[in-house]
DNA sequence: TGCGGAAGAG
DNA sequence: CTCTTCCGCA
């Protein structure tokens, strides 16, 4: 940013026409996710451009699959890269020699026999926060589940950090918003607080309350309070089959495949899983136990549409690696989507929220 | 088109 | 560490 070559297709510019009026927030930026300083990374970058709407005829959403994403325009996309880096001799080939680097550290794969498609190893879903439906001004549910093609569940990777849960659910909202026609004004994930990134090790998800965490997984109350920055996101739909938790709870979830930025050891503790449930998610139930239990995942399933389908999580090596696309399971959507039922008590659902893995 | 090694910059 | 740049290979 200092290269005058800035802006320009970089969304962090203030007064773009953020989704929800926000620009890019702070923690996409943070050092804790980008090395040096705030170097954005190629990842944010491309998430940042997926969520912009003048964007997309660049590179776009791809129906059809999780996280999937289409290059419409590769030259485009390695020019605002180019721009955005300060490399004006950035082209496809090298930006997406950069994307393929991704593949081994498990954020991306390549949508294979789709030209310019790639793809966010949203796998091995874990329970995605949501805050109540509606709390402020998110779509009704119906919005949702009338546009499924567009609203896949919120399934993200373990180790996902939570830059990109955000990105991810930030991308979800705004394709929600712009369907919906809706103009929320306000409740972006504005970085709060964090400034104190403190780096690396520290748990991301700083505004979390203290309670959360505890344990992996926390139970807001009262999202808008405790979460204000993602009290207003619209939810996704709900995963057939999540896996809340992380870290402490996925043994067998070693640092290689952890996102970065999220690969720092420590500091979620183990502690309590879910916190004392003072609203139980209706139809929900928690299977693997609470308290313990050999693989101690804590699953939850709630009320399954029809259609729903989900694959068991790969396991992982013994070893520890994953090939890139080992790790991903892909959950179909609703294929038979029958707008069903999504459940009507969903607005008494709350949040759970993953933190990010140590 | 896409892949991944190698070297190097910051 | 995250790319950037090059390059040979398929």
């Amino acid at each position: 940013m200092q290269c005058g070559c800035v802006a320009e297709g970089a969304p962090a510019v203030p007064g773009s026409p953020w989704i929800s009026g926000v620009a890019f927030p702070d923690w996409a930026y943070k050092a804790e996710s980008s090395p040096g300083s705030r170097q954005i990374q190629l990842w944010h970058f491309i998430l940042e451009l997926l969520q912009k709407e003048e964007f997309r005829h660049v590179i776009a959403w791809q129906q059809g699959e999780y996280g999937e994403f289409v290059i419409k325009d590769p030259d485009e996309v390695a020019r605002l890269w180019g721009r955005r880096k300060c490399k004006p001799q950035m082209n496809y080939d090298k930006l997406s020699r950069a994307l393929r680097y991704y593949y081994s550290k498990r954020i991306l794969h390549k949508t294979k026999g789709k030209r310019f498609t790639y793809q966010f190893n949203f796998g091995r879903p874990i329970i995605v926060s949501y805050p109540l439906w509606g709390v402020r001004a998110p779509p009704p549910p119906h919005l949702l589940l009338g546009a499924p093609a567009l609203f896949r569940p919120a399934v993200l990777p373990m180790g996902m950090p939570s830059e990109l849960l955000h990105s991810v659910l930030l991308a979800q909202r705004a394709t929600v918003e712009q369907l919906a026609g809706h103009q929320t004004t306000q409740g972006l994930p504005e970085a709060t607080e964090d400034k104190k990134g403190s780096g690396s090790g520290a748990p991301r998800l700083s505004s979390l309350p203290a309670a959360c965490q505890l344990g992996p997984c926390c139970l807001l109350g009262s999202p808008q309070d405790e979460l204000p920055s993602l009290a207003s996101f619209t939810p996704p739909l709900l995963p057939s089959n999540w896996t809340c938790l992380s870290g402490p709870f996925l043994p067998s979830v070693p640092p290689e495949q952890q996102f970065p930025g999220s690969s720092k050891p420590d500091t979620v503790l183990p502690g309590p899983r879910c916190p004392p449930v003072t609203r139980p998610f209706p139809g929900l139930r928690l299977l693997a136990g609470l308290g313990q239990g050999a693989g101690e995942r804590l699953q939850l399933w709630p009320l399954r549409p029809q259609g729903l389908e989900v694959k068991p999580y790969p396991m992982m090596g013994a070893k520890g690696h994953l090939d890139p696309r080992e790790g991903f399971s892909e959950i179909h959507g609703p294929k038979t989507r029958d707008k069903s039922p999504v459940s009507p008590q969903l607005e008494n659902f709350k949040a759970v929220w993953p933190l990010d893995p140590p």
